[in-house]
Order: structure tokens, then C-alpha cells, then sequence
DNA sequence: GTTTCTGCAAAGGTTTTGCAACAAA
DNA sequence: TTTGTTGCAAAACCTTTGCAGAAAC
């Protein structure tokens, strides 16, 4: 994990007058110790592997706060549950794309996407705050054939 | 509402050994009595002002009726509920901007961006099935002169 | 010492489901 | 008739909240 998250959830905690604390710390280490993307419960899973006593009322009550401060954000991949993306400090405008074939989650950025939305927007009368795309798309070598990497063999 | 999305809906059930209903009717019905985006409850709402005894559970079993059958589309516009849109017969390859300020919700379409989402999706290995933005931006008008149409006073 | 934070359990909100009666084909 | 559909109520699920004790500053 990058030093700069707990430094800027610090300046951003010191900020709004919060405190520092032990479970917030161990939170925010587990949930940036991956590239992966999570869901509060999954978080929820390794933080108690981590310290078993962490509630998930904190686990919940933290990524709002990761949220806030723009170190964590919420991604719509089209499932039920709210997912949450570590890796938009690396890639501030990167998009995702779902395989209806394996369900895995590919992520791509693309400079002439970025450019057009900012236009589409502001000839709409708008100035962005936050785009996101988000594909979903089957996988062109299982079709060609009949064998991907990612596949799981169904029963 | 156009005379096809019933038809659509009929030749959906037919092909199913599904059953047409006086209260699918009227759900299908109402649903595309206007073009906003709604939520299951908001049509719940709606639907009982025709037909009172129709129930919470017909309605969502309908909305997943629909959404199966390609007639309704189901979107993300960053708010805790599911939101429905009718409009996807008319237009496609629409997507959506909300505006930070008034929460209006505002459709466009662009060929571009479409076109160029395809050749991210084929340059990834995939083909693609459904493809959504969702842009958030605030009002142009508001930041330049302190009044906009849509905005709803403050208390 | 204050004020915020935590864990717990309960509550809240949306969506799904089991079931018996009902209706379509 | 047979099979799918409905309404009801309960359940399931994720997320939020009230509160008393604990911890940070």
C-alpha cells in the first residue's frame, strides 16, 4: 500500500476535527493491501482476520469516510451489492468492464473517452464531477475456442 | 405508449409459456404511460392509483419480466435504489447525466462515444452487449449567474 | 475532561420467496 | 384440467442508527 493513503486520510481526518484509531487504521490498511475490488462484507472478512473484535458497524461507517475523502470509490458493476475500488489513485480515470462469460472485472482507461465526455457534458450546460463507464461484454476467445483462462467450468 | 412494447412484451410471454395478465397489463401499462425513470416503488405508487389491489410482489416480478425481455432497462444514477428507464426503445444507445445540484436527470446520446466504446471493448478481447455512462456534473448556469430553472430553493 | 469512536443489537429499507387460492390456456 | 400467477406475510439481505462504555486528544 501506498504511504500517501494513510497520510491523506490523516490530513483529512486532522481536517474535520476526527480522531485516529486503531481500527481505522487496520481498515484502511486491509482494504488498500489489494488491488481487488470489494464489497463491505468481504472488507468486513479480512479486517477480522486482521483483529476479530473490528464491528461491522466501523467497517461500514469507515468507507463512508474513505469515500469522502475520495481514497475509495464506489463502482456500479451491476451486481447487487455496492463495490468499492482501491485503485483510483493509480488510475484516477479508469473505467470497468464485466465478462458475462466468467464475471471477472477488467479495468481500461482511454485518454479520447475521458476528452469526449468532458465535451458532452459541457456542451450539455455542465461542468463533470465524476464519469464512469461501465461495459459489460463476452469474451471473444471462448466464443473462438470454447476455452478462456478465467472460465470456470460449470457443472 | 407505443403499440409495440405490448406486443414485444406478448410475443416474450408467448415464447416462454408464460401467461398474460390483467395486472401485467396494467403494470406494463403504466410503466410506459411517461418517459421518467422511475423505481419499483414509485411504480407501485402509480400502478394502484389504476388497479388498487395489485400488489408489491406483482410489481417486481413484472419489472424482472421486462428487464429480461430487453423492454426495460434497469440504471445506476448513484442513488440507494434500483431506477427503471422506458426510454431505450426510443433511444437505444442513451446514457445518463445528474446534475449535483437539482438532481435532474439528463439523457443523451452521442455516436462517438458509442463507436469508441466499441473499439476499447474489441481491443480488450470482447464483445460488447451493454455499455452505460453515468456522468455526474453540476449546473453551468447556477455557478455563472446564481439561478437555474430546475433548482429547488433551500431551505 | 471533552468529544469522538466503538461494538452491540435493533431498526430501517428494499427486494425476494413460500404458500394457498385464483385465473389463464 | 393443468400450470402459471397472484396477494399476502414473512423472510432475507444490506446498511444505518441509538446507546452506553471506551478511547483519543
Amino acid at each position: 500500500m501506498e504511504a500517501s493513503v494513510i497520510d491523506r486520510l490523516n490530513a483529512f481526518i486532522a481536517s474535520k476535527g476526527l480522531r485516529r484509531t486503531k481500527q481505522r487504521d487496520t481498515i484502511v490498511e486491509t482494504a488498500f493491501s489489494t488491488t481487488d475490488h470489494f464489497t463491505a462484507e468481504e472488507l468486513l472478512d479480512r479486517v477480522r482476520r486482521v483483529d476479530s473484535t473490528i464491528s461491522r458497524a466501523t467497517v461500514y461507517r469507515t468507507l463512508s469516510l474513505l469515500v469522502e475523502c475520495h481514497l475509495l470509490h464506489q463502482i456500479d458493476l451491476g451486481r447487487d451489492q455496492t463495490y468499492y475500488d482501491p485503485n483510483f489513485l493509480d488510475k484516477p480515470q479508469h473505467n470497468h468492464l464485466t465478462c458475462t462469460d466468467c464475471d471477472r472485472v477488467v479495468e481500461f482507461e482511454d485518454e479520447h473517452i475521458a476528452l469526449l465526455e468532458d465535451c458532452i457534458t459541457r456542451r450539455l450546460g455542465f461542468k463533470p464531477s465524476s464519469k464512469s463507464i461501465h461495459i459489460k461484454a463476452s469474451c471473444e476467445e471462448l466464443a473462438r475456442s470454447g476455452h478462456c483462462q478465467y472460465k470456470v467450468a460449470k457443472n
